[in-house]
DNA sequence: TTTTATTTGGAACAAATGTTCCAATACCAT
DNA sequence: ATGGTATTGGAACATTTGTTCCAAATAAAA
């Protein structure tokens, strides 16, 4: 009896995405938002309620595409350590090839918002105890197999990795820099050694 | 003949720069701007030109200050390999004790608007530079008299140090948790060793 | 004191903002 | 076909936005 809806929701979410990527919550209209996804702003309301609930389910659904896409992505049969290089390496790779400079949606959400955004800050803190235990269920194997040097704590070397990974984002941001970054790589990763 | 300004320059970019560092560029308005700094539309206009350029002139105060207070607060007399250990502790002090965990205004700048805007993307490419080479001077006074490992060159490590500070200050933003980012800070340093 | 140049407060403005509302539309089960 | 329900487009709304403007106020020089 019911229409159905004319549009697909994951669609949407990822123009939705892409504009708050680029742009930021406050850099973005609903205008915009409009105009990016295709719907009409009743749609828009009556699915997601407002513009802070759209945002929401945009960065949920970023981060639950950024941990499909790693682990389509992610080579199999590598051992723990190769899997950690290839892991920076890829986001290299990302910020070298990105025209726009986008960065991290998740990182850049947490700078914008997370001191004055509550519900912002705990998908923030989500997204990096996934990461912390991503990393250390690599970090453990490795020091298992005797890949990894045990001279540290997995839990200390997991959160370092973590915080590479953002420091790279930063700056990968602000000035793409090959060797720049596979420096910091190249350094960062050589206390698993 | 004519009058003098009212104010002083420098206490209104400290009081503007407040607002913007924590609630960003889109996020702050022009209204809210008046109110922080207790001069007229008219006086911010005629100082500054506009919003942007209150802005760029906050952010560059912000980025002299930073510097003017870390060679204040610095500790002479110490060894390179110190003044290090005590950089990275001192920004730890810094996320704990922010109630408003407003981050790093740089770094802030660069993920709201560096995508998008020239004169930002600058300002952030020049403080990268300046603590890349800050970091530089250090490493190489260390590698000098042997307090620091040669396993790196100089440069590799300044940019390292670097990333580290950005992650640091992203994660103090997210969670300022004390043994979290100690872990961090021991294992990044760890590679001078 | 008078003159002069500038600053200042606040009114005013047009454009943009996020949101609401409803009539028209369109789908689906009957 | 038809009826009923949900979606949709777009007009409309009240705020908020960044900016301009000008008369009044003010400080310093003459």
């Amino acid at each position: 009896m019911p229409k159905a809806k004319q549009f697909n929701e994951g669609e949407v979410l990822q123009k939705a995405r892409d504009v708050f990527w680029k742009q930021g919550y406050n850099g973005t209209s609903m205008d915009e938002l409009v105009k990016a996804t295709g719907l009409s702003r009743s749609s828009i309301y009556d699915t997601f309620g407002d513009k802070h609930g759209l945002y929401v389910k945009s960065l949920k659904y970023y981060s639950e595409a950024q941990t499909e896409k790693l682990l389509i992505e992610l080579p199999s049969g590598l051992s723990s350590r190769k899997r950690i290089n290839w892991f920076f390496q890829h986001h290299i790779d990302v910020s070298l090839t990105d025209p726009n400079r986008k960065g991290c949606f998740m990182l850049n959400s947490t700078t914008e918002l997370a001191n004055l955004d509550n519900s912002i800050n705990q998908l923030a803190v989500d997204n990096m105890d996934q990461m912390e235990a991503l990393f250390l269920s690599w970090i453990k194997e490795g020091q298992a197999n005797g890949e990894i040097s045990k001279r540290f704590k997995a839990k200390a070397l997991s959160r370092h990795l973590f915080n590479c990974i953002n420091g790279l984002k930063v700056i990968g941001q602000t000035k793409p820099d090959k060797s720049t970054l596979e420096d910091i790589v190249k350094v960062s990763l050589s206390v698993l050694d």
